[in-house]
DNA sequence: CGGGCGAATGATATCGATATCAAGATATCG
DNA sequence: CGATATCTTGATATCGATATCATTCGCCCG
C-alpha cells in the first residue's frame, strides 16, 4: 500500500460555495453565512429566501474552511486504549456501548467522533481535536499523562483515585462490591470469595467496597487473584479452591465469564448453586441471562456512560467547571 | 445542553505556524511546508534542519488549513446501521472487530476515521469525508442508496447482490453453507434443519449453500425462519420442531446463541448432541468455545475484513478500480 | 566568455468561511 | 425638519497550508 498510484484526486463533490450562493441571492458572502448560521443580525425574510436557496441547490458547508477560520474542530478524539496482550478484549461489548453513548451525545451537539486506538493516537487530526475521550480498561497513569500533555480538554473512563487530577467517569464500583457484600450478608453467607484482578483500578474498588462492607460485621473474604476474565480463568479458580479443601459459601466474580466458568467448576464438584454456594458475576452479559441458572450479576449502564462522557468533555471545552462522576450500578438478582 | 455559556474559547494550543517555523529556521514558508512534506525539492540538509526545528518547538501540523488547501478531508466516515428494533445488536462484538480493523489500516494510511450512526449521517463533517464505509447486518437497499447519492467512495459491508452497483465486502456467506452441508453430509445426517432469518441477505447467502450442496444429493433440508438470533429463539425453534414431530438430525444455526439454545433444548427433550442430533453456530464467540459442549461453529475474520474495507475506500478514492470481495470463512469442529 | 540549463528557494494567490469595522437605509425624536 | 439611533448589509482582512510561477545562483559547454 505504500506505492498508490493517484490516477484520480477524488471526488470533485458538489463544489457550491457561499460566495456561489451570495451571487445567486444578489447578496454578500458574508449575508449568506450569517442568514445560514442563524444570526439575528439578518432579517428573518432574507434568512429564510437564503436557506432555501441552499436547499436547492444542495448548498454543503466546507467544515474545513470555517474550522481553519474558527481555529478549532468540532472534533472529539475518543481514543480506545488497547490492552497489548489480549487485544480481543477491546472489541467486546463492553466499551463499545459507551461508544454509542459517546457518538449520540457529541453528533447531536454538532461534533464529530473521531475514533482511534492508543497506537495512533500521535495523529494530527488527534491532536486537532477539541477534546479528548479515552476509554478502556485499566487505563494507566503514564499514558493518561501522555494525553494530559497535550493540553485538551479530556475525559477518562474508568476507576477515580485520588491521585490524578483529571476527570473521570466511571461506575460506582466501589458501590458494587458493598451492594454484592450486604446481597450475601442478608442471604446469611458468611465465607465469601472475591475472583478478580486487583491490580485493576475498577475491580480494585470493588473489592474495596466488598472488603470494607464485610469487614463492618467481622468477616475477611478469600481474594483469588486472576488476571484473565475469561471462563476458563474461573473454572480454573474454583477448582483452586477446592484443592486447597478452602470453605466458602459465597462467589463476587468480577466478570460474568467468570462467575459461569466458577459456576461450571461447582457443579461438576457436585456443589448446588445457590444452595451451596452463591454467585454474582459482573456486567449483565446477554449469555448470562440466559445461562443455565440465569445469572445473578452487576449492570453497569454503559450506554448512559458515554452520553455522560460526551457531555463531560463538551462542558470542558466551554471552559465550564466539571467534577468527575461515578455512576450507580445495579444489582440484577437472579437464580444464582 | 442547549443554552450552553461559552466562558473560555476552547484551548489555545501550540500556536506555531509554518511561518513562525519559517521565520525560526530563516527560509520562507514554503520551503517550511516542502521540507516537512519529504519534497526532494529541498536540500536534504535544510530538510532535516527544519524538520529537527519541528520537533524540538513541538510543531502541529494545521489539519484544517491543509485539508482546504488540498480541497480533502482526509477522512473516511464510518457509518453503523442501528438496527431500528434491536438497537442492542449494533454494539455487539460483531461489527466492532470490523471497526478495529478499519480504524488500524486508516490511520496507517494517514486517514482518520470518523464514526456515526445512521441517523447522524447527514452530518457536515460526514458529507466532508473522502470515503464512506458502511456497516450493520442486513444493510437495506435504500439506505445504502441514500448515502450512493451522496457521490462519495463507498464501500459496504454485508451480502454480495447481483442488481446493486457498489463495492461489497463480506464474508462468504455461500461457502459457509456448503461448507457446513459438506460436514453434515460426511457425517452421515440425512435430514439437516437451518434456523435463521432469510430476509437477511447474509444468511440468505449461507441458506443458499446450505440447500444446493444439499440439492446435489437429492436432500432438502428444512427451513425454520426465525427473526431474532438469541438464545431463547433457539431454545424455541427446536421445542416447535418437537411439537410438530419432525424428524431432523443435524441443524445449523445462523448464531451461536441461537445454536446453543437450541443445544439447551435438545438435551430438555432428552436427545443427545452430537449422537442424535449434530449443530453448527456462526460466529465463533467466545462464549461458545466454552460451552458444554464446546460448539462447532462457522468463524469468520471481522480484523481482515475491516483492513479489506478500508484498503478498498482508500484504492477507490485514489481511482483505482476495486472489485467486490469475499473473504474465505473457516468450519471450526469442536464437540457438537 | 556568454548563453543556457538545472537546482534550490521565494513571492504571491488561493482554498472557503467568518470577524471586524464601515456604510447605507430606515426610524425616532426633540 | 434635521440629527442621531437603529437596523441591515457589505468590503476587507484573516485563519494556515500549498500550487504556481518567478527568481537566484552556480555550473557546464560551445
Amino acid at each position: 500500500m505504500s506505492s498508490a498510484k493517484k490516477k484520480q484526486p477524488a471526488a470533485a463533490q458538489s463544489g457550491l460555495t457561499m460566495a456561489d450562493l451570495a451571487k445567486l441571492a444578489g447578496v454578500s458572502k458574508i449575508t449568506v453565512s450569517r442568514a445560514l448560521g442563524e444570526s439575528p443580525l439578518v432579517t428573518l425574510e432574507t434568512r429564510e429566501r437564503i436557506q432555501a436557496l441552499a436547499r436547492k441547490h444542495g448548498y454543503k458547508l466546507n467544515v474545513s474552511a470555517r474550522n481553519l477560520r474558527l481555529r478549532r474542530s468540532h472534533t472529539v478524539a475518543v481514543i480506545v486504549e488497547m490492552r497489548p496482550s489480549s487485544g480481543r478484549t477491546m472489541w467486546d461489548p463492553y466499551p463499545l456501548s459507551l461508544l454509542g453513548g459517546i457518538s449520540q451525545e457529541l453528533t447531536s451537539a454538532g461534533y464529530s467522533v473521531l475514533l482511534t486506538t492508543r497506537h495512533d493516537a500521535a495523529n494530527a487530526a488527534v491532536q486537532a481535536a477539541d477534546g479528548l475521550i479515552l476509554l478502556g480498561q485499566g487505563v494507566h497513569q503514564d499514558a493518561v499523562k501522555l494525553y494530559d500533555r497535550m493540553g485538551l480538554p479530556m475525559v477518562v473512563w474508568g476507576a477515580e483515585s485520588a491521585q490524578d487530577s483529571h476527570i473521570v467517569v466511571g461506575s460506582d464500583n466501589r458501590h458494587s462490591g458493598v451492594s454484592v457484600a450486604e446481597r450475601f450478608l442478608s442471604i446469611g453467607r458468611r465465607h465469601p470469595v472475591f475472583i478478580g484482578n486487583s491490580d485493576h483500578p475498577e475491580m480494585a474498588q470493588r473489592l474495596h467496597g466488598f472488603v470494607d462492607e464485610l469487614a463492618g460485621h467481622g468477616i475477611k473474604p478469600l481474594l483469588l487473584q486472576r488476571v484473565d476474565w475469561t471462563l476458563e480463568s474461573g473454572v480454573d479458580a474454583v477448582r483452586s479452591l477446592a484443592s486447597r479443601k478452602v470453605h466458602f459459601d459465597a462467589i463476587f466474580a468480577c466478570s460474568d465469564l467468570l462467575a459461569m466458568g466458577a459456576i461450571r467448576a461447582l457443579v461438576e464438584l457436585g456443589l448446588s448453586v445457590p444452595n451451596d454456594v452463591s454467585v454474582v458475576g459482573y456486567d449483565d452479559t446477554p449469555h448470562g441471562a440466559s445461562f443455565l441458572p440465569p445469572l445473578s450479576t452487576v449492570r453497569q449502564n454503559w450506554q448512559e456512560g458515554g452520553v455522560l462522557l460526551a457531555r463531560k468533555v463538551l462542558a470542558l471545552i466551554d471552559g465550564q467547571p466539571v467534577a468527575s462522576q461515578m455512576l450507580p450500578t445495579s444489582l440484577i438478582v437472579r437464580a444464582t
